[in-house]
DNA sequence: TTTTTTTATAAGTATAGACATAATATCCTG
DNA sequence: CAGGATATTATGTCTATACTTATAAAAAAA
């Protein structure tokens, strides 16, 4: 690490292979490797079998945040959580999110959209599409107590998902579960996630105005 | 992971330990170690010495997100880039710039404004402060042809920083600037880094409207 | 009962050696 | 010279063994 952050190893530079290093630094390759290991999943190095160790082109560095649970999330800043359901319906698949979900035309999904609050106050508005065909179990799930976030998480593994980031003019029915002003900035957060069976859930999180989504490097 | 994910190893529950485990799948304890080591980076298990491992009472999913150069995230969506300069002053540091760069009250500091562009319409607004103190190259850098945001990378190195994301209403200047309406809701990414020397620099990039940032899980 | 000390334990780390695998480089053949 | 067979090579993976270290739990002392 030292040698790449001094430039004594430049970018795009191939570096001695494992043998050397051990010889080297007078240890085993398995203590090199261990180390050129975790430097490559730090985003320093890139490694390929017999082309070699180079140090990365451009450092890409990689920030890694959690997704908690929101109650946990609510919590751990000390703050009282409370959620509150709105709706729960199974509904024919609107054409956007059928699309997003990849499902067929026609599918039933079901629909919840609920509130998540700290300290009594909006927190979070979720609006979430969750198929039934991968879980079955969820149109008997009761969601008036327990957001399906939890729900979800404790009760289907997922094995993919991906998110996406936003940020949107606040709808006139968003900014009345939020209590916030028609056209403010909210944070959204968008996520799909699935297991081998198809896409478990669409959900959209609608964050409260001064909503910050932090992490370290 | 298929036991954890099928309950056989429900959440809480201390597994067997490496040793056992390295009988009953007849391998090394190395490679046990290796395996688990893995389920807990993905955030799967907590493993403590002495206390043993322990499936993660609540599977927080980590995302790892790729912080790109500008340029390159732009490019490789194939558009074309271009990075124009609109100020770059030396002035003392603002209460809270200072505050956030932990410097002592009067501090000088680079104060470099540019706007990224992506097809020739404006992308990424740029609002930058450095600290002379640590990076005393970036007096004399040429900011008119490489955006800080590049310069930086590639000229000094960063042991860590955080970063955190917000939805903001863009103010007249930066609506002006990013040539959106007054109000209309901006993605912001506000990031610090720091070496050993101290805050290298503390940087808010306020995205164009329909700025969508993505990763998988 | 509370505090301190000791001990046993499970993960953490390291080692030398071996074989697997992917990808490059080289040689051979038609 | 193209195309396939072969050798080489650097990383990837695994093994058996050993020692280190944090720490929970038990024992001893206050």
């Amino acid at each position: 690490m030292r040698r790449i952050n001094s430039r004594e190893w430049k970018p795009g530079e191939l570096i001695p292979n494992e043998a050397e290093l051990s010889v080297e630094f007078g240890c085993a390759r398995a203590t090199v490797n261990r180390a050129l290991r975790g430097l490559a999943e730090a985003g320093l190095l890139d490694r390929r079998r017999k082309a070699g160790t180079r140090v990365a082109l451009h450092p890409v560095r990689k920030a890694t945040l959690d997704i908690p649970i929101i109650r946990h999330e609510v919590e751990n800043r000390g703050q009282a959580y409370r959620y509150s359901l709105l709706s729960q319906r199974l509904k024919d698949a609107p054409p956007d999110i059928g699309a997003k979900m990849q499902l067929p035309a026609g599918s039933r999904l079901l629909h919840v959209e609920g509130l998540h609050l700290a300290n009594g106050n909006p927190h979070i508005f979720e609006d979430r599409w969750i198929n039934p065909q991968v879980v079955r179990e969820a149109e008997k799930a009761d969601f008036s107590h327990i957001s399906p976030n939890e729900w979800l998480v404790h009760n289907v593994p997922f094995h993919g998902g991906d998110i996406a980031f936003t940020a949107v003019d606040a709808t006139p029915h968003e900014a009345e579960i939020l209590g916030c002003r028609t056209g403010a900035a909210l944070f959204v957060i968008e996520r799909n996630t699935w297991n081998d069976q198809g896409v478990i859930t669409t959900v959209r999180l609608a964050c409260a105005p001064g909503y910050r989504l932090h992490t370290g490097i």
